[in-house]
RNA sequence: GGCGCGGUAGCCAAGUGGUAAGGCGGCGGUCUGCAAAACCGCUAUUCACCGGUUCGAUCCCGGUCCGCGCCUCCA
């Protein structure tokens, strides 16, 4: 596709993207609630918003990216009241937010997540909030009862628009709880009175804090200005969240809003929704004790944003060997020539790679081209030369996943021979025996295995070789060049 | 009930009005002391089902069935 375009939420279509200002992207994201560790719908969310953000600075865009961090909410609240403690509920709630914040950013550190520009805070943003709330109170589109003040909904004609809702067909069938202050059950807190035991801010109509959708608003129009290019967040924030935020937004600034709706689609877990009532959410860090973050990035990447992306061991087992053939490709690159990679990316292929990812960010679809040239390259690289182009085209390869924030790394070890072995079948015993794999017994078990072999001593060097095995190292021997060990840095022991 | 997304090989997953990318797995072979990795060959006469439009549809239209999501805090 020429031209980058995407699927933009309130239209329910792809359509060119065009940023307002040519040359810059305004960007925001709708970041975590910080009360808890980040689970895999995080992973999934920022993953892809991360790829976004990543594919437009490619494409030579200035991005400017916003993600906002909840630190005020019912959750965290109610979490921070658990903790005993005599400081005061405001503090604790800081506390808690701030710890959650710090681990927040150390999971997206290891998904390799670039850091958006801003990351303002809720608690941050408290008088811009009130700013809006009392234009709208002013404009007549809001409404006060008690200490509370709502948003009108009848009094934006555009609402529903986003999400594609009736708010007639909302009214008949909502299962929304009654609530005897508001005029319509549509009508959402902009505002909420002070409740004892909660943190609370002055305001012109009295102690209170604000509602949930509020903050966003404040934020991107704050930072980003009244009207922006994208805004994103999972599938599940459309209705009633995005909806409610275009409404109150457009409604105090009087313009358009965000210009393009981007949503991702949800991790599942056979086929149902990740979710805490289901009982079946997978939290990142407990995840990442079994399979490499970048591995978990690579599975999140092979399917469209937008479509449902089931979780199982299997498929993240899958993701590893597939990940595996990219880095071992790139391993033998640069045993064939270390230079590869400093070629110019071939503008063929990084064509190809732009065609997928204008449609929509199709990365499943751009991964397909990588493999294209990870197969030519497969094929050739036994043979004296590379066919003509090919080194281009593998610069090309890890150009690509760079983009896609996947870093290729060499799996492929060449161990220094071990210096004078005077036994090496009772030095291969005791290293096996002691069981502790570092880089120099590695290295011993590796020469050791050479003199067995030859002395033709096959089953002292499939011992060696199978022991490796069980470690994650495996070993390639080669034709008039010493044996190879592969595996990935963290599978050997430390010192 | 309303709105939306989707049903493609054993699994995952792209895709196009002109006759099915890619990955993983499996099977057979090559290479190897044997392996691993890699390569070669095989692994969907067919894209949920039924109609329609068309010279021709998996892709367009209508309907049916099934799955999922949102409508309530949620990435």
């Amino acid at each position: 596709m020429s031209g980058l375009h995407v699927y933009n939420t309130r239209k329910r279509k792809k359509e060119l993207f065009e940023p307002l200002e040519a040359g810059k992207v305004k960007m925001y994201v709708c970041g975590v609630t910080v009360y808890d560790y980040c689970h895999l719908g995080h992973a999934r969310c920022y993953v892809a918003f991360d790829i976004i953000h990543r594919y437009l600075e490619h494409l030579g865009y200035r991005v400017t990216y916003v993600q906002n961090i909840t630190d005020l909410d019912d959750k965290l609240i109610n979490r921070a009241r658990e903790s005993d403690g005599e400081k005061d509920i405001k503090t604790r709630v800081a506390e808690l937010a701030a710890r959650f914040t710090a681990a927040y950013f150390e999971d997206m550190d290891r998904l390799n997540i670039l850091r958006a520009d801003l990351y303002p805070t809720a608690t941050g943003n408290i008088p811009r909030m009130r700013e809006i709330i009392a234009g709208l109170l002013e404009k007549g589109v809001a409404y006060r009862r008690g200490g509370d003040v709502y948003f009108q909904v009848s009094a934006f004609p555009g609402y529903g628009e986003l999400s594609g809702k009736n708010p007639d067909d909302l009214r008949a069938g909502a299962r929304v709880e009654v609530d005897g202050r508001k005029k319509n059950p549509l009508d959402f807190a902009l505002w909420k009175e002070a409740a004892p035991g909660e943190p609370s801010w002055p305001s012109p109509w009295g102690e209170g804090r604000p509602g949930w959708h509020i903050e966003c608003s404040a934020m991107s129009t704050n930072l980003l200005g009244a009207t922006f290019d994208i805004h994103g967040g999972g599938q599940d924030l459309i209705f009633p969240h995005h909806e409610n935020e275009r409404a109150q937004s457009m409604a105090f600034t009087g313009k358009p809003f965000a210009r393009y709706w981007l949503h991702n689609g949800f991790v599942t877990i056979n086929r149902e929704k990740m979710s805490k009532s289901l009982g079946n959410v997978f939290n990142l860090r407990d995840i990442f004790k079994k399979y490499k973050p970048r591995v978990v990035r690579f599975f999140l990447l092979s399917q469209h944003y937008r479509s449902p992306v089931d979780y199982s061991g299997e498929a993240l087992d899958e993701a590893g060997r597939a990940l595996f053939r990219l880095d071992n490709c790139y391993g033998l690159a640069r045993l064939a020539g270390e230079e590869i990679f400093s070629l110019p990316p071939d503008p063929g292929v990084m064509a190809g790679f732009e065609e997928a990812m204008n449609d929509d960010f199709n990365t499943a679809a751009a991964l397909a081209g990588v493999y294209r040239v990870v197969e030519e390259f497969y094929k050739n690289y036994r043979k004296p030369e590379l066919p003509s182009g090919l080194p281009a085209r593998l610069s090309a390869v890890k150009k690509i996943c760079a983009v896609l924030g996947v870093d290729l790394v060499d799996p492929i070890h060449e161990p220094a021979p071990a210096g004078e072995i005077s036994d090496y079948s009772a030095l291969a015993d005791r290293l096996i025996g002691g069981d502790t794999l570092t880089e120099d017994n590695l290295r011993a078990l590796v020469s050791c295995r050479e003199l067995a072999r030859q002395n033709r001593d096959w089953e002292l060097s499939d011992r060696i070789r199978d022991y490796l095995g069980a470690k994650g190292v495996s070993l390639m021997d080669r034709k008039g060049a010493p044996t190879a060990a592969v595996y990935y840095p963290e599978q050997l022991d430390g010192e």
